[in-house]
RNA sequence: GGGCUUGUGGUCUAGUGGUUAUGACGUCGCCCUUACAAGGCGAAUGUCGCCGGUUCAAAUCCGGUCAAGCCCACCA
């Protein structure tokens, strides 16, 4: 018998507590099983999961318990991504320091003393939404460890990766213009470029046709790079301008001439129908330049200010210098004409400043070699949903250059590489080892060219999308453990948000084909956003962020795992988080609850009786109907569907019309009534495990066993056929209780009325029920 | 500029041609009925974004339109 008479929040923690102490999850080394593998998406530790990471992780828990219930070894590792500029950002925040000035060694000191503070907390926040991880410490001995990104084992393979590629001849170095965030002070990628939407100014400027003196007017928002022009081009079609094919225009201020062209990119009805092109102010420059083989003149430079070649703005950060010339061009007489107009501008993805198009020195990964083959891969993973797959094949067809992967930063997976001093021999580490060449020693004594023993490590790190596009390799012990690679290899899920379909799972798939030659997942399972109760999206700038700890400090685990379920499912559109939800939800918990409370008060018979009641049977068949459309809708992680159908099973005909038929057989201790309670309650807690994990163990442990109920296989189903009298018993119960009112009579109160024919199989029950006489 | 998705009572949501449109949250009224007032019964709230078409019949199919969101793009 259950004794407490409200289930409460209180009685959460002890039983995860437990759970994570026995490990009950671990992955099983030695198991037979079929393992069923979810890369989770590491999320940054120094951000406080927000409710949004808390919604997904828990449907990623709800897969792993299902498929645990189904006979898998699951393999559901935590992840903690511990790399890239979010960490250093938020270490200079914390201890007030610049990454500028502070030397190397001391700084990333710093980054992983930050890390280890705050690795608890988000440790914290999964364990107390119930999500049963295989392991909640590290241990890179085991598969399915917790892991960190930043630790030398999952570095060292990071490395190693590196080494791979380069030995195929995937990588390659290049001075080509490349995104260039002044302010982040290092290369970016295409990927991680956001786009503003700023009001800026377009500004007509007056050149000179020099070989006919005529005047000529030039629209451009970015006048400062004025003296990195090099052609001007109009529309071949654009008939005002066909004379001055061949000829020059004398750009203003700087006097020097350039040539003035017909080409296709120029658009007749934009501005003037002239347009110079500069070195660099778009990415459409960038293609000209290579396109026509002109040489860049570079005005701007890796601190975002202007160079020597613009003359009398040298040294002014960008914005300084488009105001001090537009002045100079305005009381030269050069300006004739200034309109603002709607720009969409390239920012970085951080610090949300305008990039910059630089040449620079950078490493490439090759992938527009790939990218056929990414789409043929995309092709053999199952999307849930279907039409998520479309993210990732607009994304294909999109990519216009090699993934630049080095970075001028400091906390992140080094470039594994030392020059020789004398001879530039390049050695790329072998050792299996994680090493840092900017610190650590090169482990050639000598080179293998010249004999020198002198080497310089490199300076720069990796993209963090270059090690997080591994985690599937990491998981399944690609190099660490290769036999269970070689059984296990590709992963079996990939779940992860639509914002990162551009990123994480486009350079995971990419990677894995590159090292395996093999499409790296089975099925990706993309989610949309978890947004706050207006519909915007939750962000830690807007600051309207729901900390998950603070929703289960008021509602509880429980509450918010069944609001998780029941809100909608978050594969098919945003989700709207509000308070009153979660805590509507958690009525059904309470529901539960009592109906257990209900039926522990009988006596268990486990044994079936050679023959049920008809009540009994139907009930059973109805369980097992119910049961069968929960397992499909499982099986295509359709939670939602799940938890409607169970919620409203058990609401609706499980609890007011079962337990009220059942009742009178109940306390006569009709055997056949108490069997079927007991065993109809097991399989609707086995079958709410997955989603509700913590009062279903609770109540399993109460009623049922004391083995956890997260052990035990998800039950089968079998006879459905008096399914279908279900909808009328519940309308002729809703009609009694209708007419009592109606009549106003208390339910105890006899009735007169006639049972329906096809009810009369259960015609005892229903006279007790209703007091029919 | 192109593409994709969405638009159903105050809020969220089911519903891919067929009787008075599903359910939940919230609101209101009545009711302590030996598991549950964190409950039960019941009520109100909708021109299914707008316009037009196909059809005996449209929330559902088609065309257009408006709005929101996302993605992509070389308009300086």
């Amino acid at each position: 018998m259950i004794n407490e008479t409200r289930w409460d929040k209180s009685m959460e923690e002890p039983i995860i507590n437990e759970w994570v102490k026995k490990k009950l999850y671990s992955f099983e080394d030695n198991s037979k099983k079929p393992v069923y593998s979810i890369d989770t998406p590491p999320p940054y530790i120094n951000t406080p999961i927000h409710i949004g990471h808390g919604y997904t992780f828990i449907c990623m828990d709800m897969m792993a318990r299902y498929k645990r219930m189904k006979g898998f070894n699951v393999l559901f590792p935590l992840g903690l991504d511990c790399n890239g500029l979010p960490i250093e950002i938020q270490t200079e925040k914390q201890f007030n320091v610049s990454i500028r000035t502070t030397p190397r060694e001391e700084f990333v000191k710093k980054c992983r003393e930050m890390l280890d503070e705050t690795s608890d907390i988000s440790t914290n926040g999964f364990k107390g939404l119930g999500i049963g991880f295989n392991d909640y410490e590290f241990d890179y001995s085991k598969i399915g460890s917790k892991y960190r990104t930043d630790d030398p084992e999952y570095r060292a393979l990071t490395q190693k990766t590196f080494k791979d590629a380069w030995d195929k001849g995937l990588i390659y170095e290049d001075n080509k213009p490349t995104n260039y965030c002044p302010v982040c002070r290092t290369t970016i990628a295409d990927s991680e470029i956001d786009y503003k939407e700023e009001k800026s100014a377009l500004n007509d400027i007056k050149f000179k046709v020099k070989e006919t003196e005529k005047d000529i007017i030039i629209s451009t928002t970015r006048p400062e790079l004025l003296n990195s022009c090099q052609i001007i081009l109009f529309n071949p079609n654009d008939d005002r301008y066909k004379n001055l094919q061949g000829k020059h225009a004398i750009l203003p201020i700087y006097d020097r001439e350039v040539l003035i062209k017909a080409h296709p990119a120029a658009d007749k009805d934009f501005g003037s129908g002239l347009v110079m092109i500069c070195s660099f102010g778009d990415t459409t420059d960038i293609r000209l330049f290579i396109e026509l083989g002109l040489e860049p003149i570079y005005s701007i430079n890796e601190e975002g200010k202007m160079m020597k070649v613009s003359g009398p703005y040298e040294g002014m950060n960008v914005k300084d210098a488009r105001k001090k010339i537009i002045e100079d061009l305005k009381e030269k007489g050069f300006l004739v004409d200034q309109k603002i107009i709607d720009h969409r501008t390239p920012v970085c993805e951080r610090s949300k400043n305008p990039i910059e198009f630089i040449a620079m020195k950078e490493f490439y990964l090759k992938q527009m070699d790939w990218v056929s083959k990414v789409r043929k891969a995309a092709d053999e993973i199952e999307f849930y949903a279907p039409e998520s797959k479309q993210l990732l094949l607009d994304w294909l067809n999109s990519i216009s250059i090699d993934w630049p992967i080095s970075r001028r930063r400091y906390y992140s997976t080094e470039i594994p590489i030392w020059y020789c001093k004398k001879c530039k021999y390049t050695y790329v580490n072998d050792t299996g080892k994680y090493l840092r060449p900017w610190i650590d020693s090169c482990p050639l004594k000598k080179c293998p060219k010249c004999n020198s023993n002198e080497w310089e490590g490199e300076k720069r790190i990796l993209d963090t999308w270059f090690d997080s596009s591994i985690s599937e390799l990491f998981i399944l012990g690609y190099d660490s453990n290769p036999k269970f690679f070689k059984n296990n290899y590709p992963c079996t899920m990939r779940p992860q948000g639509k914002e990162i379909v551009r990123t994480w799972l486009y350079y995971t798939i990419l990677r894995g084909l590159q090292l395996t030659e093999t499409t790296c997942f089975k099925q990706a399972w993309i989610h949309k956003h978890v947004v706050d109760e207006q519909g915007y999206k939750m962000s830690k700038s807007k600051g309207n962020g729901i900390d998950p700890r603070e929703l289960i400090s008021k509602f509880g685990c429980e509450s918010i795992r069944f609001w998780t379920a029941m809100e909608g499912d978050i594969t098919k559109g945003d989700i709207r988080c509000s308070f009153t939800r979660v805590e509507g939800a958690g009525k059904f918990i309470s529901k539960l609850w009592n109906i257990a409370r209900f039926i522990s008060g009988f006596e268990s018979v486990s044994k079936e009786p050679k023959e049920l009641n008809k009540t009994d049977e139907w009930i059973m068949n109805e369980l097992n109907k119910v049961l069968k459309d929960c397992d499909n809708h499982y099986n295509n992680y359709d939670f939602n569907g799940v938890a409607k159908i169970i919620r409203n099973f058990v609401w609706e005909t499980y609890a007011s019309s079962y337990l009220e038929m059942v009742k009178r057989r109940a306390y006569d201790k009709d055997s056949s009534a108490l069997y079927t309670l007991y065993k109809s309650f097991k399989i609707i807690l086995l079958t709410l495990a997955p989603i509700i994990p913590v009062i279903t163990e609770k109540l399993f442990k109460e009623m049922y066993s004391s083995e956890s109920i997260h052990l035990q296989k998800f039950p089968e189903s079998g006879e459905t056929k008096l399914s279908e009298l279900t909808s009328k018993i519940i309308e002729f119960n809703s009609l009694v209780w209708a007419k009592k009112k109606e009549g106003n009579k208390s339910l105890k109160d006899s009735i007169k009325i006639e049972i329906p024919k096809e009810l009369i199989l259960f015609k005892e029950d229903l006279t007790n029920m209703h007091n029919i006489e």
